[in-house]
DNA sequence: AGCGTATTGCGAGAGGACTCTCAAATGCAA
DNA sequence: TTGCATTTGAGAGTCCTCTCGCAATACGCT
């Protein structure tokens, strides 16, 4: 029999999960890692970034590369949607649906495999 | 009268406008590196990063942040357009015009400004 | 409850992008 | 051609993101 290594549920791990689960947005390790330190207070950044590669490989995370920021991640399994962020906190939020219906035209010989659209503004919280 | 500070033109900064006008596509500091050492083979990273700044300031070129990939600049004063970027190789390619017609559909409060598109594929020398 | 091992926390380390320091080189005005 | 301030090259340094090493902790099977 192949002897498999067993994984653990931690009070860090589920802090982490809880984290993306009530941010509903793209988050930034360091901003998992605040909002799930208000449940576990000495978690650190390097079990951030375990859980988050681990979370990653189960597929329950997929990265979201944004334009001169570092990556964020967010829930796996929504259906096609882009992003906006917030000019003023750096926020990014899912937006619904994707309103790209016809493939772009693009020089002779470059071939299309998909696109990503970011919109950018003012969140809600930052307009006020 | 004030005193300015004269700015000189040398073959290293040449070679760097070169570069760019040659490649018609958007640079990374280390491809104009490269680029540029066709001409100025001693040609050290560090000029080139002080001359892309240089030419940012003087917008002669524009700063274009690509999503997971370190800021590529090109020639200012082009019409509003989007990029590719290849998928094999990595360079970035500007596509012509916007096909985003309508503003996007934010949310409650979100207040739109701009938008960023990109499209991934491959490249014709890669596809070949 | 006891035990073995996965997981954590912390500090050190690695890697990439970019900047600084400073002596040497070089535009360019006179 | 001379003089001198700007610019360069090279390497060290900074900043940031992310990973590693290892002793201590704590899951969870039995």
């Amino acid at each position: 029999m192949t002897t498999s290594i067993q994984t653990r549920n931690t009070r860090q791990k589920d802090a982490i999960r809880a984290a993306f689960l009530e941010a509903n947005r793209p988050l930034s390790p360091d901003e998992a890692l605040t909002l799930a330190q208000k449940e576990v207070d000495a978690l650190s950044i390097a079990t951030v970034y375990r859980n988050i590669g681990s979370l990653v490989e189960d597929k329950w995370l997929t990265p979201v590369d944004v334009p001169g920021n570092s990556t964020r991640y967010e829930i796996s399994g929504k259906a096609h949607h882009h992003h906006f962020q917030c000019n003023s906190c750096g926020t990014v939020h899912e937006l619904e649906g994707c309103e790209i219906q016809a493939k772009p035209k693009l020089p002779r010989g470059f071939k299309y495999t998909s696109h990503e659209f970011f919109v950018y503004g003012t969140c809600s919280s930052c307009a006020k």
